[in-house]
DNA sequence: GACATCACG
DNA sequence: ACGTACGTGATGTCT
């Protein structure tokens, strides 16, 4: 369906001009932005919540109207427009324009009018229309397919009126009538003239009882002497007043489907101005921006040039846009070139120039790389980087579309399609870097993600040694011991076709057949839980259960990892080689897949087998391990900077073994192992954003005990808790929250109504600083170990990260000077508050490293 | 393609 | 009255 919204400008204007008279809202510059703020952030969050298709806005134009001409006093008891409103048009015009969204107008008519005229007419095509306002005058437009959109006061919620709402409102059959109430009531505000005496509730009961003013008229003598002697007085003006308040629908104001699309906004006009008027809260609404509907682009300029010139401009400029397939495609502005490889090597490799691209991790590109993928990355990391997004936000210019004519072979329409995308990559890249400089994340790219592309090109590309005999002998192992209590299962239930990987059949066999828990089913789909954490509360009332959960751990590791390894062996090198995603999470953290080798099991004894078959390229070598102790706590105690948590970390001591001493006030010798267990728990709920309900879960009792629980932590830790209420708070204030490096993350939820959707903004207002430095700390080891190999001529690899451990495949004479050096770098790569400490082992496997 | 489940930090 | 600890990826079932 689509849906077009109509808003009314100038009410809206009105509508926020009001709402922060009290509490004005001034920048830093001293501007006052309380219209603009409080305008721009009802439309984003209008478009957000609504998804209109297509969108405009309606201004009332300067001057007269033809109302003023049929009516010389219309309007004229208004007091001046406040200067502040004036001041506010011609910057909202420029905001409304960058977002991409029409504005209606025409000379002689009033914004009402064009509103109802678009309205009707596209109701007309099939639309649905909802004018967007709090007047209740439009309300006579709305019919089956028009709807009026009333904002809230004051932050209530919108309320969408129909036909059937507005005549119930009324006490009228057709939204038409309203004209009629309107005339008889009179309108103060524009100075039109009603019947003396006769006010909402009057006009209202006359029309519904006589239809319409016509309908009064003729029907005089029916009422009562008083109000019959204001009518006849008030007869000769109300045509008249009929007329001024019957909103037109017939301006000559043509409009086309294509021109109220909802648009593509200019992102970086958009966060220019956005940053001039500090619309910080509001910069999460620029995702929503750019996943907007497609509108027609116009397509990209590009020349197929020979190489040798394209190549000739690029060094004149410092710089050159590269693409990677088979063949390599080179860019100078909108001129590119495609070659083999080979013969692209010398410009790959020269570290003199930059180079631009999308996704551009790959071994043979040495020196600066503009990889517009990570740049905008930094810029928002939960929005979508696909070149054709890019594309069509940075360029206005529309990638798939195809200018093949039908002629074009299909070998020149490859080489143009790869041109288009290498131009556009490079023409993106230098607006990339204005943004991110602006944004203060331009370090953060160049110190971390920049360099760490080519780190995570040379782990991928040498990859990890992985037995396949070590995994094929305990496939076969584990296979016999599945199929075995698999019978067992089905003998138990007395099913013989039961499927136990099959959460349905098993809800119906443990809870129709079996009743072990006659606990209500799951409202929404019907389901019966049958998660490990539930069948271990009713573990002890039959044995199948207990079958089941060996079942599926068993089938967990065979068909995730024990079977699927092998076979991802690549023949030409006998590695395995995972592909680190670079560009993907919320907080900074890599990701690893196809296969994702940092979920390799280790929690269990039969996982930890696993690890066995990671083993080192050459049989003599070292699977060398360091992982970071405690990273993401050390984070908080110096983030938050609580002298009680620091201390606990001072002395290398047992960090949960003091935090259980000072909960529940003991010395640490005497903490119990439960205890210590349980201030565990509470210290990484604490990294979470603890709720009360969380620990409760985790901890096994009761949300009370738990809530007691958190409020002695933080009686215990009160740097801890004003930490919280700070990064919150910050949060709030500017709508992003951000690591000890810069990197941001954007919580547009923080100020959201609905309280899961806050708490999980709050939660991650307090966990992603903590989990992004810990990214950015370990990306800078990454670059620091690498380099120090690099300059030492060491021949070990490093070939895994798993978030806060690194693993390295080391040749036999290097193991010693490589523990020294890996802990040395890793720890030195930042000074906290807490020393940064790092555990370094190795063995003949991963296992044995550990 | 959504959902449930479970592997890791 | 709601529905919750943060961040991921792969597999299997079922629609």
């Amino acid at each position: 369906m689509k849906k077009l919204y109509l808003i009314d400008g100038h009410a809206l204007v009105f509508r926020m001009y009001y709402a922060f008279l009290r509490r004005p809202m001034i920048n830093s510059k001293g501007e006052d932005t309380s219209i603009l703020f409080g305008f721009t952030k009802y439309l984003l969050e209008l478009i957000a919540r609504e998804k209109p298709t297509h969108l405009a806005v309606m201004f009332d134009p300067p001057g007269g109207t033809f109302r003023h001409d049929l009516y010389p006093e219309y309007k004229a008891t208004r007091s001046a427009t406040p200067e502040l409103v004036k001041a506010a048009l011609e910057p909202l015009s420029q905001i409304v324009d960058a977002l991409d969204i029409p504005v209606l107008m025409k000379p002689g008519f009033e914004a009402d009018d064009v509103i109802g005229t678009v309205a009707r007419d596209f109701a007309g095509r099939g639309f649905d229309v909802y004018m967007v306002t709090p007047d209740k005058d439009l309300g006579q437009i709305v019919d089956d397919h028009i709807f009026q959109y009333k904002p809230g006061k004051g932050g209530a919620d919108n309320e969408i009126l129909s036909k059937e709402a507005i005549c119930g409102q009324y006490g009228i059959s057709d939204p038409h009538q309203i004209i009629d109430i309107l005339a008889i009531w009179g309108d103060a505000s524009d100075n039109v003239k009603g019947v003396p005496g006769v006010g909402e509730v009057g006009a209202r009961k006359l029309v519904a009882a006589y239809g319409s003013v016509e309908g009064i008229e003729a029907h005089l003598d029916e009422l009562p002497p008083r109000q019959q002697a204001a009518f006849r007085e008030a007869l000769p003006y109300l045509g008249l007043s009929k007329t001024l308040v019957t909103v037109k629908t017939d301006v000559d104001i043509p409009v086309t489907e294509d021109q109220l699309l909802l648009g593509n906004p200019d992102v970086p006009r958009v966060t220019e101005l956005f940053n001039h008027y500090e619309f910080n809260s509001l910069r999460g609404f620029i995702p929503t921006m750019e996943t907007a509907p497609e509108p027609q682009h116009k397509s990209l300029e590009c020349t197929e040039t020979a190489a040798d010139t394209v190549i000739r401009k690029a060094r004149q400029e410092g710089c050159i846009a590269v693409r990677l397939a088979e063949r390599v495609t080179l860019a100078s502005g909108h001129d590119y070139a495609t070659l083999p490889f080979s013969e692209a090597v010398p410009v790959l490799s020269d570290e003199t120039l930059v180079k631009c691209g999308f996704g551009l991790k790959n071994t043979a590109l040495k020196g600066p790389l503009h990889d517009i993928e990570l740049m905008h990355y930094l810029l928002n990391p939960e929005r979508s980087h696909k070149l054709e997004t890019l594309s069509a936000a940075y360029l206005g210019a529309d990638l798939a579309e195809s200018e093949a004519d039908g002629q074009m072979m299909l070998f020149d329409f490859e080489d143009k399609t790869a041109g288009k995308e290498c131009v556009a990559a490079g023409l993106i890249a230098p607006l990339l870097q204005k943004e991110l400089e602006a944004q203060h994340l331009w370090d953060l790219y160049t110190r971390i993600e920049m360099p760490l592309i080519g780190v995570l090109a040379d782990m991928e590309a040498t990859g990890v040694r992985i037995d396949p005999r070590i995994l094929g002998d305990y496939s076969r192992v584990l296979s016999k011991e599945l199929v075995r209590i698999e019978q067992e299962a089905r003998d138990l239930a007395g099913e013989p076709a039961l499927n136990l990987s099959s959460p349905k059949q098993l809800g119906v066999v443990l809870y129709e057949k079996l009743n072990l828990n006659p606990r209500v089913k799951k409202s929404r789909n019907d389901s019966y839980p049958t998660d490990e954490e539930t069948l271990t509360e009713i573990a002890d009332r039959h044995p199948i259960v207990g079958k089941i959960l060996e079942f599926r751990a068993i089938k967990k590791l065979l068909s995730t990892y024990i079977d699927p390894l092998p076979a991802l062996i690549n023949p030409a090198t006998g590695k395995v080689h995972t592909t680190f995603t670079q560009a993907l999470t919320a907080t900074g953290r890599l990701s690893s897949v196809k296969p994702n080798l940092q979920n390799i099991p280790i929690r269990t004894e039969r996982g930890m087998k696993i690890r066995e078959a990671f083993v080192p390229s050459d049989p003599d070598g070292w699977i060398v391990s360091a992982d970071y102790s405690q990273i993401e706590l050390r984070l908080m105690a110096h983030l938050s900077g609580d002298e009680h948590l620091v201390a606990g970390f001072a002395h290398g001591a047992d960090v949960h073994r003091a935090t259980a001493a000072r909960i529940f006030h003991i010395e640490p010798e005497a903490v119990t192992a439960e205890e210590r267990r349980r201030a565990k728990v509470a210290n990484f709920g604490i990294i979470y954003g603890i709720s009360a309900f969380g620990l409760s879960q985790r901890m096994g009792i009761s949300r009370t005990e738990a809530k007691a629980f958190i409020e002695e932590y933080f009686r215990s830790y009160p740097g801890v808790k004003e930490y919280m209420d700070r990064v919150v708070a910050q949060a709030r204030e500017k709508g992003y929250v951000e690591t000890l490096f810069g990197r941001k993350r954007f919580l547009p939820d923080i100020a959201s109504k609905n309280a899961v959707a806050r708490g999980l903004a709050e939660r991650n207002a307090i966990n992603a600083p903590i989990q992004g430095s810990a990214a950015d700390i370990i990306k800078l080891a990454m670059i620091a170990v690498s380099r120090r190999l690099a300059k030492e001529g060491l021949r070990s690899k490093m070939v895994l990260q798993v978030h806060d451990e690194l693993v390295f495949d080391v040749v036999p004479d290097e193991r010693d000077r490589i523990v020294e050096i890996v802990k040395q770098e890793m720890e030195n790569v930042c000074t906290l508050s807490v020393p940064l400490i790092t555990e370094c082992n190795y063995g003949k496997n991963w296992r044995e490293a550990h």
